[in-house]
DNA sequence: ACGACATTCTACCATATGGTTGAATATTTG
DNA sequence: CAAATATTCAACCATATGGTAGAATGTCGT
């Protein structure tokens, strides 16, 4: 599905900058609101404010307008859709591919320290 | 450290993006040559190289020039490295977060079902 | 040596991103 | 009502990104 590729693209895309990982690290402890977030960055408000939209898009975070205030909550849910991914196939990749540098290793290794045996296909 | 960081922000912006990801489940099966690659792809042979430089630079990948072709290979531990930031918010989040949500969703229900609504000044 | 092949490098283009400032909008407070 | 506050919107800038095309580099087959 296109859907699903598109929130993946935003969660990752969105977890790739690290104001933004820091600011998720931030609302684990529940909601604070764009101010309290933007006081801890050495960047402008509006571009805490940027950031924040960001996350809203790849669903990482709920807003919620409380009068003059936002406040803002963590929404785990495409966190835990993004980590399937990953984990889909860094799994597979971990003991597959492991096993597999290992044996590639080892056949460099044989053939770069012993001279190539006459009779032996040579792979190139 | 920073470097840490540096790592994840490639990382994740390398499969933030949806050719890149199908390169990897691509790359799953052994090694693959860039021309290989790009036969599977709509975009031209310079676009699918310049995608190979981008997981390379974030150590997904790994290149061995053979001959006049150059060879790529998974290269899993970043994957994991980048797992591993992942799980560590995600499974906090899932335990605690779940429980907040519910928690202000009910009193939400509880506020709004009674009809409370704050003074209400219409937009505009 | 020569031409075909696999690939990168350089240059270019359009759009996205991260940042800024200033104006606008809505809300609270005096 | 007016001022202060919390925030977005709009415009702008510099740089990054994803894409293209063409030239350059290195290797293979004859």
């Amino acid at each position: 599905m296109r859907a699903d590729a598109q929130r993946l693209n935003r969660v990752y895309g969105a977890i790739a900058d690290p104001t933004r990982r820091t600011m998720l690290g931030m609302l684990a402890g529940g909601e604070v609101t764009v101010g309290t977030l933007a006081e801890r960055f050495p960047i402008s408000f509006n571009g805490v404010s940027k950031h924040v939209k960001v996350l809203e898009q790849a669903g990482l975070v709920r807003r919620k307008v409380r009068g003059r205030e936002h406040w803002l909550r963590l929404r785990p849910a495409p966190l835990r859709e993004a980590t399937r991914w990953l984990d889909h196939y860094r799994e597979f990749w971990d003991t597959r591919l492991d096993a597999l540098e290992n044996f590639l290793v080892q056949q460099e290794e044989r053939s770069t320290s012993k001279g190539r045996r006459p009779g032996r296909r040579s792979g190139r």
